[in-house]
DNA sequence: CCAGATCATCTTTTT
DNA sequence: GATGATCTGG
């Protein structure tokens, strides 16, 4: 241990050394957080600490993961294992399925995920009535999401006037119906969403103080990770497990707080000394990442927020190159910059494709960079997309498994009741769903008791209910004996999945086929790593994945590919080029956040992380014209640019960027801005089809398609107005087989696709 | 009953 | 351009 004490500077050395009572500490963008949070509690334990008495919370799965990996390499993988390290989601849905008896659920809840919630947000609204356009299921969740990380319950919402004034001045006096009549349908369904996990974290802390206790005992030391993106739900349950022996450290940067729309609050950083006043503050203010004109870049752009830890972040690296700032003319041809600016580095610094990341304020932003790195043959992999998870085959399949868990998971049942196909229409579904709300119990117990159902349904109905219902029943006994794999796939096969999917010889059915194959192989890695005497399989595997994220989810293979993601992703991690794209106005700063001064200030926080997460340099580009909602419009460059000091920029495409003319912003015109600089101009064009040719008949001639079905061949690019980008792989008469990145394979018929041509 | 077509609405960011 | 809800013809 005293070796590695040695590795660190003074500052961290102090924050590790010092384990005992409340400490704050404050580290600034590459300062070696990481390390100094996994050397301490390596400290610890090498100091007689017991590791299961150490709390570890944070903001990702794969953060944990990975400290987790560190320190079992510094104190051995049995002490690490030991220790209570993972996201404040995944840490409280354990603790939660232990004592869930305190709060009259069952141990075997099940998690709903957002697709869950707001499918039964649209159930509760369309009893009520509700009129869907006004109260739109995501905000309706956000709203209800809010509450709860504010520690609003249902109860409360519903007393306070202040709540109603609001919600009735939104044209939503409903609020607080729907809010109660949701929570108490997730209660009888024994589910909880995300939010709930800490919500009833900490009515379980309110309600049963000898529980509380048991868990201040069993917790001597917490370390909380990311600290400035806690909400008030996590700040609370932070606070009460710490209150007796205020042993917390929390390690934060209150310059990189981007999730207030989640409900983080920078105040609990800003005023963690007011809760802990013996508090031994530390900062870590030199950078080991970034070069030393990135760091001052990212230092003056900050230096417009008003409310901040003052604190000083230097770097000792050399001075590093200046940040190239990038003009085009309109958004592909930012994507062609952008795709031979890292194809220009790559030979002339020897980088590799993993070295880069492209970052974007906006999901959407994507696909245009997908495109130019295809047509270059950059590899890349994107994160954000449709993951794995929300597939329709794989939801499919972890209903089965939640309804074998839970058979109250409304959700669930709903998805699997007639798949596969078994005869049981929509209409027996709603009746079943009728009778279930009117003697206020589950659609399970509903199907169970079949002789409650004769007055309403017919003989057949009520055979096949029963079937299923005894399937599941099957399944629930294999629950306790069987190892999670193995009851999987007795599953898959004896339901006729997997032969139906094998069955389907389309390209679709293979891509699903081979998902779900996936799928399986995930939980047989589950079933062989996982931990003894963890009880059963499935109930553990169910609630690690829906609370996985796409980052934790990376394949081997896509090791060395250029990043493409969000900003708000790219959080914790670095690379030695960062292209951060359509820097503009309305974009990034997003036109949502504008208005508002606070929110104006998270944008640029949001800036600051993004700059901070290069190494060596950046390239900040703004495209003069986007297509936005499938219409052109004019961009001006981004406020950001403009704030950060010139003598940190240089201008290497254009001269200084000067705001175009803000004239006319043009909608729905065929006329380009601007020629674009694509390589092979003759090969782009959208194909001969049907609807295209509608639509040139009626007004526009001069969009005529320059492409033909002869210029598709295995191997051919394509875009998918529906699927994204994607490659040929088959290609039999009028029908190709395409394998999109985000949807898989799709067989299409090429005189019905719309298509264009990548490459 | 379903696949395909059409319409309306939408975009920040995510555990 | 993308998505989900709804309509429609086989």
């Amino acid at each position: 241990m005293k070796d590695l004490l040695k590795e660190l500077n003074n500052e961290q050395r102090e924050a590790v050394v010092n384990f005992k009572g409340p400490a704050l500490i404050i580290a600034g963008a590459g300062s070696g957080k990481t390390r100094v949070l996994t050397y301490r509690i390596a400290h610890m334990l090498s100091e007689g600490v017991h590791p299961a008495s150490v709390l570890a919370l944070t903001f990702t799965n794969k953060a944990a993961a990975e400290m987790k990996s560190r320190i079992g390499s510094l104190v051995g993988p049995e002490a690490a294992r030991k220790l209570w390290m993972g996201t404040f989601h995944s840490i409280f849905a354990r603790i939660l399925r232990l004592e869930a008896p305190a709060l009259s659920y069952p141990s075997d809840y099940t998690i709903y995920d957002t697709t869950d919630s707001k499918n039964l947000l649209k159930t509760i609204m369309k009893e009520m009535n509700l009129d869907e356009k006004i109260y739109k299921p995501s905000e309706v969740l956000g709203r209800i999401s809010s509450a709860k990380n504010n520690l609003v319950t249902p109860e409360a919402y519903a007393a306070s006037t202040e709540i109603a004034t609001r919600d009735s001045n939104n044209r939503r006096p409903m609020m607080a119906v729907i809010y109660s009549r949701y929570a108490s349908r997730c209660k009888k369904a024994g589910a909880m969403d995300f939010d709930d996990l800490l919500l009833n974290t900490n009515i379980l802390f309110r309600d049963h103080p000898a529980i509380l206790e048991k868990y201040q005992a069993a917790f001597k030391y917490i370390l909380v990770d990311e600290y400035q993106d806690t909400n008030y739900s996590q700040y609370l349950i932070i606070r009460k497990l710490a209150q007796n022996h205020s042993n917390v450290c929390v390690v934060g940067d209150d310059a990189q707080s981007i999730y207030s729309f989640r409900g983080a609050r920078i105040e609990n950083i800003l005023n963690f000394k007011r809760d802990y006043p013996e508090v031994s503050l530390h900062k870590l203010e030199r950078n080991y990442r970034s070069t030393q004109n990135i760091v001052n870049a990212a230092n003056s752009i900050i230096a417009n927020n008003k409310e901040q830890i003052q604190k000083k972040v230097f770097s000792e690296k050399q001075e590093g190159e200046k940040i190239r700032v990038i003009e085009a003319r309109a958004d592909n041809e930012e994507g062609f910059l952008i795709a031979n600016l890292i194809k220009d580095l790559l030979f002339a610094r020897q980088y590799q494709y993993k070295d880069f990341a492209i970052l974007y304020r906006t999901n959407a932003q994507s696909r245009i960079f997908e495109e130019s790195l295809r047509k270059l043959n950059i590899p890349y992999k994107i994160y954000g997309g449709v993951s794995f998870f929300q597939r329709k085959e794989i939801k499919d399949i972890l209903a089965y498994f939640k309804l074998v868990v839970n058979p109250a998971d409304e959700e669930a049942f709903k998805r699997v009741i007639n798949y596969p196909l078994r005869g049981i229409g929509k209409t027996s579904i709603q009746k079943i769903e009728e009778l279930a709300a009117a003697s206020n119990t589950t659609m399970w117990n509903v199907i169970e008791n079949p002789a409650s159902m004769q007055a309403f349904f017919n003989n057949g109905v009520i055979a096949k209910t029963t079937a299923f219902a005894s399937l599941i029943k099957d399944f629930r006994g294999k629950l306790e004996e069987m190892e999670a794999f193995d009851l999987a796939y007795s599953m898959v096969t004896s339901l006729g999945i997997l032969k139906e999917l094998r069955e389907d010889k389309t390209p679709e059915g293979i891509s699903r086929y081979d998902n779900v194959e996936a799928l399986l192989n995930g939980i047989r890695e589950f079933t062989e790593t996982r931990e003894e005497g963890d009880g059963p399989g499935l109930p553990n595997y169910l609630q690690t994945v829906t609370l996985l994220t796409d980052a934790d989810t990376e394949k081997a293979e896509d090791h060395n590919k250029v990043t493409l993601m969000t900003i708000h992703a790219a959080k914790g991690l670095e690379f030695k080029h960062v292209c951060i794209v359509g820097v503009e106005e309305e974009l990034f700063p997003s036109h949502m956040s504008v208005t508002n001064p606070k929110d104006l200030e998270e944008e640029r926080r949001l800036f600051y992380v993004a700059l901070t997460r290069a190494e060596d340099s950046i390239s900040l580009s703004f495209a003069n014209s986007r297509y936005k909602w499938g219409l052109l419009g004019n961009c001006n460059p981004s406020r950001f640019i403009s704030e950060i000091s010139e003598e940190y920029l240089e201008f290497p495409m254009s001269a200084a960027p000067s705001p175009p003319p803000k004239s006319t912003r043009y909608i729905n015109d065929n006329t380009k801005p601007s020629a674009t600089l694509e390589p092979k101009p003759a090969n782009t064009g959208y194909l001969r089809e049907r609807k295209l040719l509608r639509v040139n008949n009626n007004a526009n001639a001069n969009t005529s398609p320059s492409a033909d079905l002869s210029d598709i061949h295995i191997g051919t690019n394509v875009e998918h107005s529906r699927f994204g980008v994607g490659e040929v792989t088959a290609l039999e008469g009028d029908k190709a087989t395409v394998d999109f990145t985000n949807h898989g394979k799709k067989q299409l018929l090429l005189k019905f696709a719309k298509l264009k041509i990548v490459n």
